[in-house]
RNA sequence: GCGCCUGUAGCUCAGUGGAUAGAGCGUCGGCCUCCGGAGCCGAAGGUCGCAGGUUCGAAUCCUGUCGGGCGCGCCA
């Protein structure tokens, strides 16, 4: 363009300019606002730069059309340059998604990087519960966009089964196998009566040997049980932990020590009534915190500090904290406590998820795991099914504050979009079986004038866009994106399969071309829900 | 009091400076001689909490303000 268009002066900086999808596909494939930005630095009205670029892509269309992944340029006001991409560039797309179904949405990795991903850490003093639903799937669902974007993740898994809990928890069975009231502190489910009728002798009986505290005997016990149910459940939703890790472990390992003593190398200790203060204000912190307590006990906060160290020990470049809302006080802290003892602050973050309020018929449910009043998650997994309660907090983002109502779920789960989505995939399947029984298979070199037809054009459009969608989630680290692109797909899908006859054996050539189509909307579909560990059903 | 999050259609939620603010559910009205009707087409429904500001352009950025949630332990 040098030659209609002036240079940009050296020192003036060059805007962000952004390619993007344009709302309506009237406007064309793909529009910019190239003219828009560089209307300032070029001194130009925005639609006169656009003119001057639509016109040197049209001259480069007209004369070497092979060498355009283009078809047509265009002006609109106030400065967008809008472009539609040519049938054989589309073609060229379906036909390499065909040849490679399973590398479609793969995308291009900037920086592998291991990563470490901590989410639901409940502790095992009962089954997990409706609360403990959306760090579960929050914390999966990242984990999934980080491996889509090519991260090397572990999940990991964080509980505390030595604690004062715990023992309340062993007190607990120990009252009811003793015939006696459940103490002031201690937990009253259902879960707790299943657990003593789980109980075997031995355990019972060493648990009574003279010198032992039986609380605290039946309570690790316990703890091991409602693990190996937490687990379970987990296993149920479709999320599997690479490691758990015990506090315990971190305090016997001597974790928790050094990294005590590697802050107070680096002078971020002192001391004050008797405790072992960080000096966490130094770092931007509110106060600072208390990590040895004045009766000599760490706090958990310093379990917290040598879990850091421990981690990083491992080798990874990048800590995720899945935790809920109410965490944010924390952040702060182990930020600093991490860039105190020399690791980069950025490599730890945490990611807050906003409370989910449970509400069945409008009434909001309140829960207390301690009072034996709450919701499990294999109940609502239960009642509404994996897949719909995937798809729920998929759609949504992490930080957005959300209603569930669990009536309504139920009632909507047959109209849930994820079976509308479902539908669609298990529909192309059916197709695709009764093609091939008439003989008819999927074109594997797609013409380019196949793609001419109104819904041809409009499902290609739909299927390419795919990978940015990918993209954009990696981006972001959130799912709701990809849940909106699957469902435009199906209805887009089934726009075209009412308009356009899939099988004719009277015009095979269309028909291979249309099936090749189908396949390639149902492989988009399949990974799209792949990628959120919904499953794709070829029946329903 | 201080800090973080949040306010968009009847409901549940998208919209990370661009064109006419979208989806699902719900409501109302249509569509089965034909590849799966768990489908399709159409309609109604919005002062984007409010008020200023920045910008060619603001739901989006800034300031103020009102409402909602959460946090401010030698608890875990």
């Amino acid at each position: 363009m040098s030659g209609n268009l002036p240079q940009i002066e050296r020192d003036q900086p060059v805007p962000a300019i952004e390619v993007e999808r344009p709302a309506n596909p009237e406007h064309g494939d793909l529009a910019t606002n190239l003219a828009m930005k560089l209307a300032k630095p070029l001194r130009r009205a925005p639609i006169q730069i656009a003119q001057v670029i639509a016109d040197e892509l049209a001259w480069e269309i007209a004369n070497a059309p092979a060498q355009s992944p283009l078809a047509s340029a265009s002006v609109a006001a106030p400065g967008f340059l809008n472009v539609r991409v040519s049938n054989a560039t589309l073609a060229r797309t379906l036909d390499a998604i065909l040849a490679a179904p399973a590398d479609w949405g793969r995308i291009s990795v900037v920086r592998p990087r291991q990563v470490n991903v901590e989410f639901v850490s409940a502790n095992p003093t009962g089954p997990l519960t409706i609360g403990n639903a959306r760090g579960a799937f929050v914390g999966d669902l990242l984990c999934r966009v980080l491996e889509a974007g090519g991260q090397q993740v572990t999940r990991e898994y964080y509980f505390n089964d030595a604690g004062g809990q715990i023992r309340n928890l062993g007190a607990s069975v120990v009252a009811l196998k003793r015939g006696e009231p459940i103490p002031e502190d201690g937990y009253h489910g259902d879960y707790v009566e299943e657990l003593l009728t789980q109980l075997p002798d031995p355990v019972w009986a060493a648990a009574n040997e003279p010198g032992v505290d039986a609380a605290d005997a039946i309570g690790r016990w316990a703890a091991q049980q409602v693990r190996g149910g937490i687990e379970a459940s987990l296993t149920h939703l479709g999320v599997r932990f690479d490691v758990w890790k015990s506090e315990a472990s971190l305090h016997a390992d001597g974790w928790v020590g050094r990294a005590v003593e590697k802050l107070r190398e680096r002078g971020h200790v002192y001391e004050k009534d008797g405790a072992i203060w960080f000096a966490s204000t130094a770092f931007g912190d509110d106060k600072d915190r208390v990590i040895i307590r004045s009766n000599g006990e760490p706090t958990y906060f310093a379990a917290d500090i040598g879990y850091v160290a421990e981690k990083f020990s491992r080798g990874y470049d990048h800590l995720i904290y899945i935790w809920g809302a109410d965490h944010h006080g924390t952040v702060a802290r182990v930020r600093n406590a991490a860039e105190a003892m020399g690791f980069d602050q950025q490599a730890v973050q945490m990611l807050l998820y906003s409370w989910v309020r449970f509400v069945r018929d409008g009434v909001e449910v309140s829960m207390s795991k301690r009072a034996g009043n709450f919701i499990t998650l294999d109940e609502l997994l239960a009642e509404v099914g994996v897949d719909a309660a995937r798809w729920f907090f998929a759609s949504r983002g992490a930080t957005s504050a959300i209603d569930f109502d669990i009536e309504l779920a139920k009632k909507q789960s047959a109209e849930n979009p994820v079976y509308y989505v479902q539908y669609a995939h298990a529909r192309i399947a059916s197709i695709l079986r009764k093609a091939a029984e008439v003989g008819l298979t999927p074109a594997a070199t797609l013409d380019p004038a196949a793609l001419e037809g109104a819904p041809e054009a409009a499902l290609v459009r739909s299927i390419v866009r795919y990978p940015e969608v990918v993209e954009d989630a990696v981006l972001v680290e959130e799912t709701h994106g990809i849940t909106a692109y699957a469902t435009e797909l199906a209805t887009t899908f089934h726009a075209f399969y009412r308009d356009a006859r899939v099988i004719e054996e009277s015009e095979p050539d269309r028909s291979r071309a249309r099936l090749a189509l189908a396949e390639a909307a149902r492989v988009t579909l399949a990974s799209a829900l792949g990628l959120l560990g919904i499953s794709a059903p070829d029946r329903m």
